[in-house]
DNA sequence: GTGGCTGCAAAATGTTTGCACGGAT
DNA sequence: ATCCGTGCAAACATTTTGCAGCCAC
């Protein structure tokens, strides 16, 4: 089953790949899977809770196997994107549920601005 | 210039609209402007500021004549996109410029939930 | 005539889908 | 025989781009 596999290499890759990477990735050692079956098993593993999507604006969506609460901050000059560990902000579903009268399920926050490696230049 | 026709037609939507609905929104009145036209016009905004871009995940990006301090909150059953005004979560930004080393120019926060409208049913 | 804005069509990007096949039950 | 997962190509949705024409200076 190429779900394995997907799975595996999604396990294995720590920075936030795209469909298209973790595509190359298993091609590199599965040579005959096609890209569909990627975009199928990985759309399967996010429904399954087994990894996590990370949408980016104006970008292909990232995986991230990382399944523990974090956030993401995107380069906006090398497009890298890193792990921010940080408690949750207090309150914030209840603020925004007085505020909106919404039922919220989930959130994301992502965050923009220069990495470090990116500082240095 | 069909920028001002663009921008005065977000301004009277106040709904997120996506590209696609603003450009059907100025066809009305316009019936010989491109598509193409609306899109390097609202992008065109979003840099001198006028309009805010919003990014949702796996949908069209929307655009919003709304420049005030707010949040976004979208149905997941009937995927409209709801305002929040609520303050910014305290020493956000300094606690990601802490955890990740990133300067950080911006964030968005996308919340997701039932509407009130939606919860009725 | 130069530069900027436009319409149009084509391209580009990212993702999903229809379909036929092939293996396991 | 049936069902599910797969490869392939085509379709799809959104956005950008190349190019020729036009208008204003």
């Amino acid at each position: 089953m190429q779900r394995q596999i997907v799975l595996q290499t999604v396990l294995r890759m720590h920075d936030h790949p795209t469909a298209d990477i973790v595509y190359a990735s298993v091609a590199a050692e599965h040579p005959s899977i096609s890209k569909a079956t990627v975009y199928r098993n990985l759309n399967q593993l996010v429904s399954q809770g087994e990894i996590r999507r990370v949408s980016v604006p104006n970008g292909a969506d990232r995986y991230d196997f990382n399944l523990t609460d974090h956030y993401h901050v995107r380069c906006s000059q090398c497009g890298k994107v890193y792990d921010v560990y940080m408690p949750r902000p207090e309150n914030l579903i209840d603020r925004v549920e007085d505020a909106s009268g919404v039922d919220v399920q989930r959130y994301d926050i992502l965050f923009e601005g220069v990495c470090p490696a990116c500082k240095k230049e």
